[in-house]
DNA sequence: GACCAGGAGAGAG
DNA sequence: CTCTCTCATGGT
């Protein structure tokens, strides 16, 4: 055999050890577990394995010590926010027994730092859709749009640039199990050709202006748009209301206005207009706590 | 088959 | 602006 094709497919992957600071909470397996990310499978020997952008990253965690694989320890730090004072966040709305034990259930749940690109397709890909059925969509996706990335532990692919998808027919999409929402992926990747500056631009609009400017999007309602702002945008104000926050709010705040038939845009606000006010600021952390505690 | 899942678009009123 | 109907897909 070729040496030099042997080194040239053997990725050279260095290991990075990481110590959690004292007193800051962080628990990788309910931050993975909880559906906020769509790409990670922990396997039967304790590591996790994800692709974000185009690295595949594993990673494990044993007491107070991370190890893992294909990044650096930067982008650990950041992507799994644990520069965060999570002690401060969760003490600002846990301000009832009920949130108070989605918050002792979830110790150590933090926001991920999404790509924003790759969560907002992911988003749109959600919608009227279970957790399973979202990841296998995105990862058929990825095999089919996205760049390969060789490991010696096989192949995974990147996630698809708004390019690939650009140019993707509706046959191929469907068999991704996309159903209708194929054509609001390549309508939407046709409108952001260039994902980077698409970002800043968003990224530079306060809250508001930024959902309304989401929603424009097609494929993008109120629950994607809130969630893009909370998982790629930091906007911890946004609290998005699915079928089981909708559930949770109305039998635990707000009895009065969550109903049982489709949830209007009305209730909608009215619920998140209530979460903004009594969470506070940090609402969209609440959220993801009453989302991972959920009793299905 | 009915019903549900991290909903949203189109059309009617 | 607000309500209702419809939209693929797979699992229970």
């Amino acid at each position: 055999m070729n040496p030099k094709y042997v080194l040239h497919r053997t990725v050279y992957r260095i290991m990075h050890e990481l110590t959690l600071m004292a007193g800051q909470p962080f628990s990788l397996d309910l931050t993975l577990s909880c559906g906020q990310v769509f790409r990670w499978e922990k396997g039967s020997d304790g590591w996790w394995r994800g692709i974000v952008d185009n690295n595949m990253i594993r990673i494990r965690q044993d007491g107070e010590v991370l190890r893992f694989e294909g990044v650096n320890r930067q982008f650990i730090e950041h992507y799994f926010s644990l520069d965060h004072d999570l002690r401060a966040i969760t003490a600002s709305f846990d301000r009832d027994p009920f949130i108070h034990a989605a918050v002792e259930q979830c110790r150590g749940l933090r926001l991920i730092r999404q790509p924003p690109w790759e969560c907002l397709i992911s988003y749109i890909c959600s919608t009227n859709s279970n957790i399973p059925m979202i990841k296998k969509r995105i990862n058929l996706m990825a095999q089919a749009f996205g760049d390969p990335i060789e490991t010696d532990g096989g192949t995974y692919y990147g996630f698809p640039k708004p390019r690939s998808l650009v140019g993707s027919c509706a046959a191929v999409l469907s068999e991704c199990k996309m159903g209708y929402r194929g054509g609001y992926v390549k309508k939407t990747a046709c409108d952001i050709t260039d994902e980077r500056e698409w970002a800043r631009s968003i990224s530079s609009l306060p809250s508001e202006d930024a959902r309304k400017t989401l929603m424009e999007l097609q494929g993008v309602g109120p629950k994607a748009a809130d969630c893009v702002l909370l998982f790629a945008f930091q906007k911890y104000e946004s609290f998005p209301v699915d079928v089981w926050i909708r559930r949770i709010m109305g039998k635990h705040y707000l009895p009065n206005i969550c109903g049982s038939t489709s949830l209007s845009n009305r209730e909608y606000d009215a619920i998140r207009k209530f979460a903004k006010d009594y969470f506070g600021t940090y609402c969209g952390y609440a959220q993801e706590y009453l989302f991972a505690a959920r009793e299905d």
